[in-house]
DNA sequence: GAGAAAAGTTGAACCAATTCTAAAATTGAG
DNA sequence: CTCAATTTTAGAATTGGTTCAACTTTTCTC
């Protein structure tokens, strides 16, 4: 274990990662060139195409870091929601909504999303499933554990309520990434209304 | 208006998205080789781009064409749906998704949706959050209607719910069009069990 | 610690979309 | 029929992601 050149390839990995999560936000996704990458990196292009299949799947790493944030920001609400249907979902979206762009732009989470749907099977595409599959079994989750504390009426099927208010939600947040001038509140307001008459339908 | 200039216009037209819409069925998007579109069309490539701005856009106007009809055909369940609440929007959504197929593959709808994301400012990318705007409101247009038949609450908000069955819909359809071995009718009966307490709740 | 095997690095070459240019063809008006 | 305007054409140039064969470095074995 950790010889050197394990030492070595770790480093390379942060270096790129970090070369391409700078460059993706000055000059775009399109803009930041492989070669500039590469060279910000201080490696050569054949190295980037030895640690990542594709452009897309260095986008996706970065991706994947700042999902999995979120996900373990979201472990708390399940845990200890607040005690009220609406305001337990509110809270959670919000979490997933607020921390979106801490590092990830609206243009790089329309790269990503792009290439999630165009290359379904690559590791980046496979990845990107399981990630939503992930939230979407948090919120499952968040529905199931307010029926335990009685908050839910036992008689609702928590999977497919959780489904349907994840799969409305990443629709919204993915119109909301492709209007650039689109702002987080609102977003967040038309969540709620949208969820307004499924809250009341599964409320005790 | 209709000179020649103007039907040859358009003939070229025609043959660019004939050529195209075979190509990109028997070798996929990537496939499809704009050389050979061109040659297909017995039009030079600087024509193609004289009549659309890139590849996408010629994947686009297929999408369009294939959308618009669906619209067509929703329109009548619209106007006298089935007289039950559950049965009139899978039958909608039957309509949507069993047509889905009929032109584009899989393959070409995960390139399109790519691309409207990916571009979203460019026409492919409004021309196609448009068509999902009307099918939005033709699904809130079903609720409205179905309120003014009796058979859904009247203080239910109409449009809000027709966002969130849209939306979810659309999430199942891309995650449908992302698994090749996936099948309509599972996609089908998966949104129905979602639509389940939504229905409950809105239903008189 | 020398030599061979394994693993990793390199950058020039390749490919396809797109742009650009100058020439050729077509159309419609007079 | 002729001319000017518009459009099409072929093909060369550009661009940037991706591949690959040759070269280095690291590790392993004795």
């Amino acid at each position: 274990m950790s010889g050197l050149r394990e030492r070595q390839k770790a480093d390379r990995h942060r270096r790129i990662i970090d070369a391409a999560t700078t460059l993706f936000r000055e000059a775009g996704y399109e803009g930041a060139k492989i070669e500039a990458i590469a060279a910000q990196a201080e490696v050569s292009i054949g190295t980037i195409y030895n640690y990542y299949q594709n452009k897309g799947d260095i986008l996706g790493a970065i991706v994947s870091m700042e999902v999995n944030e979120v996900l373990n920001a979201g472990r708390g609400v399940v845990a200890s929601p607040p005690a009220n249907v609406g305001d337990a979902l509110d809270t959670l979206i919000g979490i997933y909504i607020e921390h979106s762009l801490n590092y990830l732009s609206k243009e790089m989470w329309r790269q990503a999303m792009a290439i999630s749907t165009q290359l379904p099977d690559s590791p980046f595409g496979q990845a990107y499933t399981g990630l939503d599959r992930e939230l979407t079994k948090q919120i499952s989750a968040l529905i199931v554990r307010l029926q335990e504390l009685g908050l839910v009426r036992p008689d609702i099927d928590g999977p497919a309520v959780g489904e349907l208010i994840f799969n409305n939600m990443n629709m919204m947040f993915i119109e909301f990434v492709k209007r650039d001038e689109a702002k987080i509140p609102e977003l967040r307001a038309a969540i709620r209304r949208q969820n307004r008459v499924l809250v009341a339908a599964i409320g005790v």
